[in-house]
DNA sequence: TATAGGCTCTCCAGTAACTGGAAGGTCAAG
DNA sequence: CTTGACCTTCCAGTTACTGGAGAGCCTATA
């Protein structure tokens, strides 16, 4: 299967998918005498699950490890676990500070009347050193 | 004030208050005699004012759209609430997505045991296509 | 006065994860 | 045989910095 069909099945820009490639992420299962690559089964699996590894916000290096652990038929469960946990935290983590910047920001809003004169408190509300 | 004293008033980075000149975000009010960037306490202000806009999540861009409406005395409030109301619809956006991150990560961490086995509901949850 | 240290300068390269584009090769249809 | 859709590689750009090299400057102390 060629690359276009690959990234397609795999509802990822071609682009992307030669990325993948090119640093060893998800390599094509051969190439054509012309030198196109060439997708199986397997890789386009391997494409899918890094696309949804990412959806999740894993990083590439993460994405690799846990490519690792896919492949892997002895992994543990608890490894896997342990890696999703970590990035749960971080996900919790990332919703507290949005959480806070959501109200702050609301806050300065709500405080603005939104006319023509100047004065505005978004604006010194910014210019506030804390 | 040179730059590391400029720097620590607004609580930056001295490398990125120099790339901040360099891009002609915040220029230093003048240079020494031997080059050196000289930061008044207007400048400053605005360092302060781009390290907040910064920490809510405005790009540079925007940042510099925002600090021209901050030296800008006849603008309109009402400018800078538009600014700010789509910012805010960005992060609750945001939010959204990852609320749904999480409930997703999570409900696949919550059916992985998390033993010795390879049997792991987290690795074969994301290699499911959807 | 010499020197040591701590600052400052510029410029270059690298980060993450692609994305866009140029120049050129391949392949099937008409 | 040509057209057009695909494929290739390689290079540059994106965002917002960050790190480091190599060199200049400034001040305090021996």
């Amino acid at each position: 299967m060629k690359i276009s069909h690959a990234a397609e099945k795999a509802r990822l820009p071609v682009k992307t998918v030669r990325y993948y490639a090119d640093i060893g992420l998800v390599a094509p299962a051969d190439r054509s005498a012309s030198g196109y690559r060439s997708y199986d089964q397997d890789a386009i699996q391997k494409l899918i699950f890094i696309r949804r590894a990412r959806a999740f916000g894993f990083s590439i290096t993460k994405c690799r490890e846990l490519l690792g652990l896919y492949v892997d038929d002895s992994r543990s469960s608890a490894d896997v676990k342990e890696i999703a946990k970590r990035r749960l935290a971080e996900i919790e983590e990332k919703q507290k500070e949005l959480q806070y910047l959501h109200d702050e920001l609301a806050h300065l809003i709500s405080a603005c009347r939104g006319d023509d004169r100047p004065d505005c408190p978004i604006i010194s509300g910014l210019a506030q050193p804390a």
